[in-house]
DNA sequence: CCTTTATCTTGACAATGTCAAGTAGTACTC
DNA sequence: GAGTACTACTTGACATTGTCAAGATAAAGG
């Protein structure tokens, strides 16, 4: 039954974490199967089972990752100098949208909670809340953070849900279905980008708000 | 073997729909089982396949009547009398979320492709456009329809995206466990369609968008 | 040599999606 | 009113799945 030639031997769990990433990215998450990440991790079926309590064990793990590329995405874009206002609004977007387009195996797990184990698997949580964190920092940093804590947690909530939103709708929505004929989608993505963008600019400066990077 | 005592003999299709929709609204679309929707409709294992085609087809269907659901409910806000711009703009949000929580079940459907069946049935994609459509009549009719329809388009795009991520993040999001301790969940919602409503009227006034209902 | 531990494999079982083939009723035709 | 078609199911079977239990292999340490 030729036995699989281990060229990378040991890395099993890398191994079967990228079949099913691979897996999710091609047909969603609910066709994911334990087995089947096992033949394409090319080890037996069992094997999984090894480094992944069971099959939400996988996709914890995912989401836990997926959490993690986020904060460090969220990160970067707060680390970018010369970036406030209406500009860092749209970075934000852009980082967003970008992160979920090049992780969408990630991104399709990390927001349902019946099967990304937030809430059930520790380590997720930690990665989900650290992420949130980012995304505050973030926002206090190049947008502005204002006298009260709880409008700027507000704002920030705002912001995330325009970008996930927008990034739920390109990945899964009938965006692309629903372009007018001519049009690009890709510059139609950037055209609402820009709108956003602009619009939380104005929404800020109405508000007064001033970057904490000063 | 008890016979099931059909109270309302004959309609078994909406014993099977309303039972994984409930289903669905309990534990998400991830743990819908055939069986398990046929026992709690009281009816045999195969017995939902004279109705649907498979599994895939009470998924379709479940949007289809979202889709429905939520083009009434675009409807409801454009008929409003004497609402426009900014207010016009967090009935919207506000209908949305409410569409969102009231269907939950539904709505963990319709933007899942993988299984919502748009593309693949027919009937579940007319309902999908003509929501899309009832959207764009909506904004165009309570906000503003611009003398150039593609930014009247990127305007819908960019408000549906507002809605429909804060829609996510209420239902499935970390919102709810990120609360700061002391803070009603409630109230923090109505803050977060407060401000993005007032700053949708900000771009509108911008923008010079006057509202088609004149 | 013996024991531990880590890393996998093989085997088994209940449950699931779905195909195939039945069975009762109802409606309609001749 | 016998036959025939059709609707609305049911029962039975099968491959596949998630997962438990019990090995097997090998390296490490004593």
């Amino acid at each position: 039954m030729a036995a699989p030639s281990h060229d990378t031997h040991g890395d099993v769990r890398r191994l079967v974490l990228d079949a099913a990433i691979a897996i999710i990215d091609a047909t969603g998450a609910e066709s994911l199967s334990m087995r089947e990440v096992a033949r394409q991790a090319g080890v037996s079926h069992q094997a999984p089972y090894h480094y992944f309590k069971d099959r939400s064990g996988i996709f914890a793990a995912i989401s836990e990752e997926g959490f993690n590329k986020l904060a460090s995405a969220f990160r970067d874009v707060r680390d970018e100098e010369n970036v406030s206002g209406e500009l860092a609004a749209k970075r934000g977007f852009q980082a967003y949208l970008g992160f979920a387009r090049e992780n969408t195996g990630h991104f399709r797990v990390m927001f349902r909670t019946d099967i990304c184990g937030i809430g059930t698997h520790e380590s997720t949580t930690i990665a989900a809340d650290s992420a949130f964190e980012e995304l505050l920092n973030m926002v206090a940093r190049t947008i502005g953070s204002s006298i009260n804590p709880k409008d700027s947690f507000t704002f920030a909530i705002m912001l995330w849900a325009n970008a996930h939103g927008l990034a739920t709708l390109v990945l899964d929505g009938p965006l692309a279905r629903k372009m007018p004929p001519g049009e690009d989608l890709e510059s139609q993505i950037q055209a609402v980008i820009n709108l956003s963008g602009h619009m939380v600019g104005l929404q800020a400066a109405e508000m007064g708000l001033v970057p904490a990077g000063h």
